[in-house]
DNA sequence: GTGCATCCTCCAGTGACTGGAGGAGCAAGC
DNA sequence: GCTTGCTCCTCCAGTCACTGGAGGATGCAC
């Protein structure tokens, strides 16, 4: 079954939800192969391509950096080599993720305290700048 | 009181474990001021330089964008404005902050499932690979 | 006076895009 | 056939918040 038409790069792009201008610059990084070109030159994509573009889409929804999908794509075309290196780059992802999440609750501690202690005075009484110029009142978990 | 010595760019980056880098950096911008210089044409820091790239340092690491803290450092010079402004910023950064624990915890859930899941076989049957392709197969909230 | 650390300026690079200029292709309506 | 308006093309510069290197000057201890 030969490909019929293939679509344009504003289809994919409204399938995947990634931009045209996004699209064009993963090919330009290698991360989208060239597509074959249309008469018109214009790119023609497969379902193959959505299926890649879905998969780095999704990676970096999920915070992966571009080097780590690279990679992550390089295992999933080879499908019988052992996914060691897969669990390993979600591993370390991972626990990157819980120590951020972990720094971003105590922020959060902190902005929501800094808020209600505000007392829409003048700025001179005003814990949000002094909690941000002064260490020693700062909850923050860090220094 | 004058300023005896004042520190160097080293010194000031010590204490806030701030690059001098991005210390030279700030200036550039005009985060920072500059400041007096030695015969030398060095850099000599005092006491106000200390606290205000303490404020710039404890802003960033709350994950204030750098307009919003030259946004409260003005704030933060003229103390008799209300601080109107300043509980706006930080309100609205609250809200940002509380999405982005939403979605990280939600991240955090999907990678610790693709993780678990990874029988250490082969990539033909590996979680993670298959997660990160197929949509279907995705627990993350935003799709 | 001789190392060596620290400092200086300037400039280019990073990651992951984004947006604009200037032009060509294409489909629909008149 | 012609015009309108959208999409597409390439190329290039800009974004944010830094980071690092080149190439040279300064400061200080031994």
């Amino acid at each position: 079954m030969p490909s019929r038409s293939g679509m344009t790069i504003g289809e994919l792009s409204r399938r995947t939800g990634v931009k045209p201008t996004t699209i064009r610059f993963y090919e330009s990084v290698g991360m989208m192969p060239q597509p074959p070109r249309s008469e018109g030159d214009r790119r023609l994509y497969e379902a193959e391509h959505l299926e890649r573009l879905t998969f780095i889409k999704h990676g970096r929804e999920l915070g992966f950096e571009m080097d780590a999908i690279r990679a992550l794509l390089d295992l999933a075309v080879k499908p019988n080599t052992p996914c060691d290196t897969a669990d390993r780059i979600a591993r370390e992802h991972l626990a990157e993720v819980e120590a951020k999440l972990v720094r971003l609750g105590a922020l959060r501690d902190e902005l929501a305290r800094m808020v209600a202690s505000c007392a829409t005075g003048k700025v001179a009484t005003c814990r949000i700048i002094e909690t941000l110029a002064d260490h020693g009142r700062c909850a923050h978990a860090e220094h």
